[in-house]
DNA sequence: TTGTATGCGTTATCAC
DNA sequence: GTGATAACGCATACAA
């Protein structure tokens, strides 16, 4: 392995010299640094990133931290790291298979400095756990936290969800049931009130409770959702889903089950996600890509003291055939 | 920031002392070692990466390369970044879009020691150009290469290939559409083998040129494919997609079209991803998890001086609706 | 069992 | 403009 020592002595100059024409930063003669760049070439030099780190105790790189990936995080890892590597910042992986004690693992790499800064994808442990973390370096996440520690590019499910009911209403499905996530997301919670002023909103429909899913529920996949529908008494005539993935487990199973979509049922998803198009799965684009975006932004400009204006993230219905 | 000089001094010990506790090398008695961990403790004190990393010019860290993350991707790299979690090492993700140069900045970041191995999920340069890298550390790959440099956990997709049209012959499929990947690939290389021979088997059935598609032609999607048989006259049977993906977007657009599968046309893709069993797909399974373990203990016990003995691959038929 | 001295490769701060 | 020297924080031969 050559080091500036190496080129330093080849060109009979000192290895601050070397340093200087290597990193760019103050005053070199034409002369010294062509003698220099010419000895780097002919020793093959290669600056080690090991040791400016060190010097710099920075090491460009962001942790995104997620239970795992799937074909829900690829959207949003896709967008991220692509905007990252942009602005020459690597991003590193952490699965926590939604493991507490290795997600705190994983956040605990900002302190031992081995990553700049943290996104967070998914997370087991409470934000008052995760909170504290921030002093070692800025947190993002797309999840919907009010934190002035942590930035949050979430977008209001409540309006969304108003919208994709509203929408089902004009496609004159009557009776609606809900499959939400989990309880103490504060997406569900935006649900459940969007959902009950839907309620008051217009008397005429009817509530019916047995209709809401929660995910602590047994029902997880969208399959036992099928399942459920297609063995009930008192059913509604459309469903909506908190994401698109499960949507589109149960419209798989409703095809196995010889069940018509929208005919006999009709389906919304959330996300905008490349499987509702396999599926043509009514959905609302909430722009992942462009949460990533602001995502990484906001950590970025963090780390190099930018100021930082989000892009404005607007929510789409998108029309597919799963819908009337 | 504190450092194991703070914590000599607050103990009353040298900073070797305490190195040996913090890296839990060498012989310390119990009596300092507890006055030390009393100190560490009080202190606060956080071991720093950086340090550490140029001391062992190692970073615990692989690059995955590839053109993007999506739902082809993500199987492989979860599987990927699982074990090497579980063996203590990070993974830095490279997206290249594609691009040739950002491919090789990528395959770069090992001879700066940004990252200690390599693993190529998918490549733009040529095999030639990514050998020479090979001495700045270890590199593996899924891909189909013959090198000594290289370490490839291929499946044999002659042997799947053929396996996948006998099945078929088997469902009474008479005239077979096939949709193959890359020419310059060498699975494709080996389907077109494969194929070749299953013809020559089955004189009885007529080999229809129109109707074998490389990537490199116009019909790049799954939906143009679905378009192509429904507006030809001579028409297969039967479509072979190379992957999921492309096979997934065909049934849907089939659909779109009115056209019934398995009863018009029957389908086949390829890796048995989550998308498959969305859309009923009869596919093959060829156990991309044991894959990326693989490719991660070769580049493990490469680094480590370990021997490796690779899990054996089989290639399973996985059969659902998408064919009769 | 512990301390001393030196190295890892680079950058920053001074003089000159 | 350039060069000596000291950081950056930790690990490790070697001496004691």
């Amino acid at each position: 392995m050559t080091t500036i020592i190496d080129v330093a002595k080849k060109a009979g100059v000192s290895k601050s010299t070397v340093s200087r024409v290597v990193s760019n930063k103050g005053y070199v003669s034409q002369e010294t640094r062509q003698k220099i760049e010419k000895a780097m070439h002919e020793l093959g030099y290669i600056p080690n990133m090991l040791a400016r780190n060190l010097q710099s105790g920075l090491t460009k790189t962001i942790a995104f931290i997620s239970h795992d990936f799937n074909q829900h995080t690829s959207i949003f890892l896709n967008a991220f790291t692509k905007t990252a590597l942009n602005h020459d910042f690597y991003v590193n992986l952490y699965v926590t298979g939604g493991d507490k004690d290795k997600e705190l693992d994983a956040l605990n790499l900002m302190k031992y400095k081995q990553v700049d800064a943290i996104f967070i994808f998914t997370r087991s442990n409470s934000w008052d756990k995760i909170i504290p973390f921030k002093k070692f370096g800025p947190i993002s996440t797309w999840h919907r936290i009010d934190s002035p520690d942590i930035y949050s590019s979430y977008v209001n499910q409540y309006e969304s969800y108003l919208m994709s009911l509203e929408f089902l209403l004009t496609r004159d499905y009557q009776s609606i049931g809900h499959i939400l996530g989990d309880e103490n997301n504060k997406n569900t919670i935006a649900r459940i009130k969007a959902l009950n002023h839907f309620y008051d909103y217009h008397p005429e429909l009817k509530k019916d409770c047995d209709w809401i899913f929660v995910n602590s529920s047994h029902l997880n996949t969208g399959r036992d959702i099928a399942k459920k529908w297609a063995s009930s008494i008192h059913k509604p005539d459309a469903l909506v889903f908190y994401t698109d993935f499960i949507a589109a487990e149960c419209i798989s199973e409703l095809q196995l089950l010889g069940i018509k979509v929208p005919e006999d049922l009709g389906i919304m998803g959330f996300d905008n996600s490349t499987i509702s198009e396999i599926v043509h799965l009514t959905t609302v684009d909430c722009h992942l890509e462009t949460q990533a975006l602001n995502c990484f932004n906001y950590l970025h400009s963090q780390l190099k003291q930018l100021d930082f204006k989000p892009k404005d993230i607007t929510q789409d219905l998108v029309i597919r055939s799963s819908t009337k």
